[in-house]
DNA sequence: AAATATAATTGGGAATACGAACTAAACTAG
DNA sequence: CTAGTTTAGTTCGTATTCCCAATTATATTT
């Protein structure tokens, strides 16, 4: 009667789930930093990474506000990580895409963050971290 | 030679991690959004949930500077969920402490989150469930 | 051709976060 | 016991992030 739906979740687990998400993004948030950029600046590297999307399927990836996202590639256009081309067919949408020098920031961001992030598996055996890394892969979408 | 310490952080399970933690994030976004909170402020509120620490303290907990924490508490105060007690022994030091009204905000929140988090574990079985929470919890320090 | 819809930007405003400078209280030396 | 130093918090200035509402320019519909 009292039973909430979707709402049948160990504590444990909920409470596992959060620490492990706040002490991952607090290392990523680090990296970026160590490279003097934040936290959304860095999904949006990584999203650029494979993709030259427009304007509002950028900020959807983002889960941002349109205009959020115009001022985020405002920032970074002018410290000449991203650029802006008008996409062919349609006068009004952008493509955004990586510049070159945006994308030769990726590599150092990469193995900065398998760096801060490497040491919170080392608990674990190398067996188990093939198991997490199965659970947590049929998780995700 | 060329194997740099700290990294050998099998490629998928950091993907794993970081992926899983965005989601996390975006659902605790969302459920401290629901009672028009901040992610920071959720921490705050979670942390303050059985602690009544000095700023300072609560600075090292949330990862912040103590001037960020200044405005932090100073805007819960505002809105009544936190309040500054002079911590007796040292006349510099100030303690933080939920409100009555702070406290119970808690309750609703929590199973806000914990029904926006729980559908993330419905691809697993129960069995699943319980691997994971008890890898993660390994992990956690 | 006029009305409507869509893509992005602009402007206003609040919250978040940092660093540097400051105040007040508490130690520490001499 | 006073002078200097350390410590706890706050304040100030600045940048970023983010939202909402309004605007501009191009596309689409009718």
């Amino acid at each position: 009667m009292f039973t909430r739906p979707g709402s049948e979740l160990d504590p444990e687990l909920l409470d596992a789930l959060v620490q492990t998400s706040f002490a991952v993004m607090a290392r990523l948030s680090q990296a970026a930093a160590a490279h003097d950029m934040s936290l959304t600046q860095l999904r949006m590297l990584a999203i650029l990474r494979d993709r030259q999307p427009k304007m509002a399927e950028l900020a959807r990836y983002l889960g941002l506000d349109r205009s959020s996202v115009s001022g985020l590639i405002d920032r970074a256009e002018k410290r000449g990580l991203v650029q802006r081309t008008s996409s062919g067919d349609d006068g009004r949408s952008v493509r955004v895409s990586l510049t070159a020098d945006g994308r030769r920031l990726d590599p150092g961001l990469t193995a900065e963050i398998a760096g801060l992030i490497a040491p919170m598996t080392h608990s674990l055996t190398v067996a188990e971290r093939q198991r997490l890394a199965g659970l947590l892969g049929r998780m995700l979408p």
